[in-house]
DNA sequence: TAAATTATACAACATCCGTTGTTTATACAA
DNA sequence: TTGTATAAACAACGGATGTTGTATAATTTA
């Protein structure tokens, strides 16, 4: 699960350095949509054939982007190397709350492509966490569909709560919709 | 909300009734992403500029696709002339469930446009069905976080369930996973 | 150090995309 | 029925895509 370190070739570590970042500038400055594999290749001085020989597409460079960054605040915030309380799914919740915001103010929004890449990242780490924390709780208890229930349920909370119009003050939104996950996990304490 | 009727020129009702019809047999033999705009006009017999008046991209066809099919599927159970029950819930968690394992089977699979699409319609209707349903109830609550919490969990059991590798019968599954969801919905009752 | 392996640069390709301008055919209303 | 509006056909474009083959440069291994 976790990214296994393997012993790379110190060009093709250069290169894929050189791809995501200048990725990252360019969703500073441009929308997903309107980046092409010429700007990421341009900015990073690349020739275009080499970037497909790391990413499959632009695509699948959004994926790696987006698995970093989140992974990155998970790991900030010491949630892959903790358990389950109710405290810290407040924790995870309000992670991917700012995390959605963040990403979505930041980085120019742009519906088609976007965000669907975003959410199967997030709710995909949200689903393998959640599972070794009711994992550890009662090991007798199946957790797939719990998980499940409850990834989705926040990551479709985060998403409303950044799509919001005007939105309320972030504390006061998770305040009021953490109980309507919780109460599904309460069967494994 | 409905697709409001309009009166339209016979050409373009015409026309948009093949592009359709077209997309819904390429679905039968390709992938989404491996059909391309012009597999749908040549099969529609429409000039590629023509497909281009009525629809933004081949993306925007599938939106259209998928709200119509699921649609049918929704308004064939009458489940959006009816109003909140246990048993409307469990109807509606076997429709979405049905919904996506027929399109699973039917249309080839493929990831990286085809869900999100699928996923973005599907959760749509079923949060608007569900705010239709409590906003009933009681008037005075707010439904916005429960509709979101369930819409999101509905679907979430649904795509898991249609992605198992060996799937359980569904009458199981729905039993199983049912009370997750209705437990958000009772403080309405 | 020398030979091997492998990454990258470079150029060229067919393909699909989305758009534009013009012409022809169809629908509708007076 | 005729005039007007508009949809569709057609052709052509610039641009991005993903792929391929060859040459060069860097790294690793012996």
């Amino acid at each position: 699960m976790l990214p296994i370190e393997e012993k790379l070739d110190p060009r093709v570590k250069r290169t894929r350095g050189l791809i995501l970042g200048a990725f990252t500038n360019l969703l500073a400055e441009k929308s997903f949509d309107a980046i092409s594999v010429q700007d990421v290749t341009e900015k990073a001085q690349i020739n275009r054939a080499t970037f497909y020989k790391h990413f499959l597409d632009k695509y699948a460079l959004l994926d790696r982007w987006v698995e970093q960054q989140f992974r990155q605040e998970i790991e900030s915030r010491v949630l892959d190397a903790c358990h389950y309380t109710p405290d810290n799914l407040r924790i995870l919740l309000l992670t991917v709350c700012e995390f959605l915001f963040k990403v979505r103010t930041d980085c120019m929004q742009s519906q088609r492509q976007f965000e669907p890449l975003i959410e199967k990242q997030v709710k995909n780490q949200v689903y393998e966490l959640l599972n070794v924390w009711l994992g550890k709780m009662n090991p007798h208890l199946s957790t797939e569909i719990s998980a499940t229930v409850a990834a989705w349920a926040i990551y479709g909370l985060a998403s409303h709560y950044s799509h919001a119009k005007k939105l309320p003050a972030l504390e006061k939104f998770v305040d009021e919709a953490l109980p309507l996950v919780a109460v599904n996990l309460e069967q494994f304490a």
